[in-house]
DNA sequence: CTGAAAGCGCTTACAG
DNA sequence: CTGAAAGCGCTTACAG
């Protein structure tokens, strides 16, 4: 009961089984769906269920060591792209199956991934970490291997997932065909504008570096911004100086509307002067001007898809069905094409495809 | 305990009581900061919790009847702007006081926030309702009286929200502002494409309303989107066929996002033959092009001030300092100016301010 | 199929 | 200042 709150006395498990007739063991054996119950008593309880409106209290199951349905989310941000999708996944997932669901974000500091991991534990339930950056990967090292969880990671490399509960969507193909996408219409190289990478792994920034290295397109030094667009401003603001950067990837949509923002102050025209191709498909990337060639990633299908992992982890009877994982979509709109003509040097790689017109 | 999953044993009260030579009722004193516990005393308990890692158990705790130091958020929503903002602070300042945090989406139907609310009361501890739409409004109407809860509202009329634990920003006069603005730069009319309303009252529309009314404006009908840039878009194409739109108002910036491109695509520009300014000051609004002028909101702030109510409605020994609101604050940039000279008859209602330069 | 027993880990009175 | 008692509402064995 919360402090100052006079709360209403609610029918227990014993006024149920009171007004039935019965003993409040059968009760528990009604509430819980257990086959070893008389159909006729059943009837009886379930009546008196409902004319008293019992719900069973929640901490005297716990308490009794009933399976808990409930799920902390752990994740270092509920409002960016990635974050919010998959939030919004899971919450709807544990909605659906009857589980409660708690967030707790991981604030910075070598400490707070232990602490908010050892907080959440102590809650009892389940665990789902989000685990796309680096305090929350380092949640996710923190939570005990016996306690039940599950999480969503970035692109895991060679088999570090094997046997885990563990989603993800490749974002590192995903990277690799958005650069042989900038390659095939001719750039001579492609530029990376990253979002804060915690190592030489970022599977984004490893995806982008493989495709240039194999098309033998020189490497520029990657920039690393924040997640806001106004990082996005700035770096590009630095690249607009440089005539020889014709194409630019961004590790998220907001860098990438920061950096045509920059170009456009720069008077430089994308995607004929620059391209420019992002990450995520918010729903405005379409609407922006040019519109935004990105890679879709369903973030939502995504945290649906760990909660449901997390669920067939809990229940042991239950199939593991290994659903597929959500694909990245490389979404090809205006920021985007061939180079200016002037800017063409030696044998192009591939021949340009046509600039398509803004779909969704 | 979860379904599934052995947990390594705990060390209870019972536990830290043996070790300390003292009684459980002891501990527990220590661990609940009676002052009724010899210095000394206190101490060894102390140094016995930190070796066993102790932890109190919550939901032992909630059924004993303590206070349950949990707070429940239901809403609509967990992505849109407002709302994220707004769980974003909350979760902030719950985190900080040491409250576990539960989201709850509120699905539609006439059934849904009812039993969106009985569950969240059955769970305990204390709830807060985003009631920024009709969905959450609904379950905000259905949270019993004399269960602790605060919530996020949009402008009350009136006294409607005199002794209720209730925060705001007072978008009403944000749009009067807005509005008058617009007016104020030499434009007939203001056209207003309104985020979903639930009613007349909706304090946006309103405020649009009766600052066209006061003006003597023409009040055209105002049309209605979802929250969505692509209904923007759409509302947007419906206006540049009116070569009489010199003005635009939008529920959010995302319709504002939305209906720029319209104009974009129709061949107007903005703001030279369109003005149009959005709600809410999005990241990505001061890197658009033209940059949104639009009416910056703090829900973070106001999430946290809702946190904080709740708190003092909790604690009836704490005094309830009433922090003021946070403000509603219109930021010029450059999506809005005079109307273009053709579209100028009769005498203009007062000197066009200079556009300014794009600035934060 | 059903009931009597024991206990989960804590807190609130009540004694001293 | 500290301890022995009782109980929160439920569940899991254990009997029958």
């Amino acid at each position: 009961m919360a402090l100052g709150a006079e709360r209403l006395p609610t029918a227990s498990i014993r006024d149920v089984a009171a007004a039935s007739g019965v003993s409040h063991q059968t009760v528990s054996r009604v509430i819980n769906g257990s086959p070893r119950v008389k159909e006729s008593t059943r009837q009886v309880v379930l009546r008196s269920v409902a004319s008293l409106d019992f719900h069973p209290n929640r901490a005297a199951r716990a308490l009794a060591g009933a399976p808990v349905q409930s799920v902390t989310v752990l994740t270092a941000n509920t409002r960016l792209y990635g974050f919010a999708g998959a939030l919004e996944g899971i919450e709807a997932a544990a909605r659906v199956a009857g589980f409660t669901v708690g967030v707790r974000v991981v604030e910075p500091g070598a400490q707070a991934a232990d602490d908010a991991v050892s907080q959440a534990v102590e809650l009892g339930g389940a665990l789902i970490v989000i685990a796309l950056e680096q305090k929350s990967i380092a949640a996710l090292h923190a939570v005990p291997p016996d306690f039940p969880s599950a999480a969503i990671v970035v692109t895991p490399t060679a088999d570090e997932a094997v046997g885990k509960p563990w989603v993800w969507i490749d974002d590192r193909k995903a990277a690799i065909e958005a650069t042989n996408y900038l390659l095939g219409l001719g750039h001579r190289t492609v530029h990376y504008l990253s979002v804060p990478a915690w190592a030489d792994t970022n599977p984004r920034l490893a995806g982008w570096r493989s495709a240039l290295v194999d098309a033998g397109a020189p490497v520029p030094e990657p920039l690393c911004c924040s997640w806001e667009p106004r990082s996005g401003f700035e770096a590009g603001q630095l690249l607009t100086s440089d005539p020889d950067v014709t194409a630019v990837l961004c590790g998220n949509d907001d860098i990438a509307i920061g950096a045509l923002r920059a170009m456009h102050h720069a008077g430089r025209s994308v995607p004929a002067d620059v391209s420019i191709v992002g990450f995520d498909d918010i729903p405005i990337a379409l609407y922006c001007s040019p519109s935004l060639t990105t890679v879709r990633q369903d973030f939502v299908a995504l945290g649906r898809l760990c909660f449901a992992r997390l669920l067939s982890l809990l229940d042991p009877s239950s199939i593991d069905q290994w659903a597929p994982f959500p694909d990245a979509k490389l979404i090809i709109r205006e920021s985007a094409g061939p180079p200016h003509k002037r800017r063409r040097r030696g044998p192009v790689a591939a021949r340009p495809r046509p600039l398509p017109t803004p779909s969704r």
